[in-house]
DNA sequence: TGTACATCAGTGAACGCGCGTTCACTGATGTAC
DNA sequence: TGTACATCAGTGAACGCGCGTTCACTGATGTAC
């Protein structure tokens, strides 16, 4: 099924929106001003999006659900599949490498931060926002099974959230308006975020 | 030098613009709401703020400030003595528990989401807390250094970034919009600071 | 193939509201002599 | 001790502006017969 014009648009407004939202932040992402971005009048972003309620929400789903593929994507092997072939210590490496370089996306952080804040002060917003955190935190705690079979659910659930804190976290200080983005830092966040997959 | 009516006043004004920015969030600690929030005419609160831009400086100032004085307090140990006695395990995991904990606190969570976002929109804002990181940052290089002194200025710095990193996103994870506060998660996210500031 | 009609895409004007800011003002407190 | 004056604390009304939302509208596209 080819999507129809109506389908495309909609994405089309989508992404003049997150365009929007990373480059002037929540406050300043108004109807008028995603309209004017996406070349469009105001009355007729509101024919996709009937409230700004619904466009924001959209936009959410549509970053969330992008992190999540992107994420298996840069995993790159199949934790559905039903197997439990170990992960090497040289496999998470280059995962954790490349999970790392992604927080380090100027427009993912600004992303983020804004969301943070946004399901702060919405309830409807923080509760997809624990879905996605759920699901991120399954995956992760499916890594740690493969790479610590032994390990009981309980620590790995503990771990995986670690992991995720880490993450977030080097998403946070290595921001232009944090600023301890030093040379080095890669390396001792990734090592932490090792020992954590790998148990010590 | 006691102080005046005056500063008194302007503390006051101070406090009530933090309590509705951490339970209204930016986007509604308008002037009005902050002088209704403190028993206060608008003209009034604008008599000590001119501009919503100089409260919320203030506001800003304030918060990091005494986030700093609170991570002093809580780890304790007078660090510009020019001594070097050594810091043993048992006492940074006193400290980083303590911080940990502090991490925990919603309206801390709150006010640093909405800090981070309001960092990422207005560069002022960015200068003054790219300050507080780094401050944050050499008091951490100092406790790992007391921990590992052969430890080169560079990983030092590394290592101090990544803890910060840590506890942010401690922060995050376990803010009621992530929803990842799970038994053992604080085991999990010490042991990995432990390792951090102890080296591994 | 043509026509009538419904649905969809897109426009434009207007609304009420809360916002930051300006400003003239009143009353209290301090200070100089 | 009293008076004149300046400074400071606090009030209240008004402004222009951008916001989300409503709504009546036009033109294009699809669909039924």
């Amino acid at each position: 099924m080819t999507p129809g014009k109506g389908e495309l648009r909609r994405a089309e407004l989508l992404e003049a929106a997150e365009g929007v939202l990373v480059t002037a932040g929540n406050a300043n992402a108004t109807m008028r001003n995603v309209a004017e971005a996406a070349n469009v009048r105001l009355g007729h972003l509101q024919h996709y999006f009937p409230t700004r309620s619904d466009l924001m929400q959209a936009v959410l789903e549509r970053v969330l659900q992008r992190s999540l593929a992107q994420l298996r994507n840069t995993v790159g092997i199949d934790l559905d599949d039903g197997g439990d072939a170990p992960i090497s210590r040289e496999d998470t490496w280059h995962i954790t490498s490349a999970l790392l370089a992604e927080q380090r996306d100027p427009s993912t952080i600004r992303l983020y931060v804004e969301i943070w804040a946004m399901a702060a002060a919405d309830e409807e917003i923080a509760t997809v926002l624990r879905g996605f955190y759920a699901d991120y935190a399954g995956y992760v705690e499916r890594i740690i099974h493969r790479t610590q079979p032994l390990l009981d659910p309980g620590a790995r659930a503990a771990r995986a959230t670690a992991v995720i804190a880490l993450l977030e976290g080097a998403a946070v200080v290595r921001a232009s308006f944090a600023g301890l983005d030093a040379a080095g830092t890669e390396d001792a966040l990734q090592e932490a975020t090792q020992d954590l997959i790998h148990g010590g």
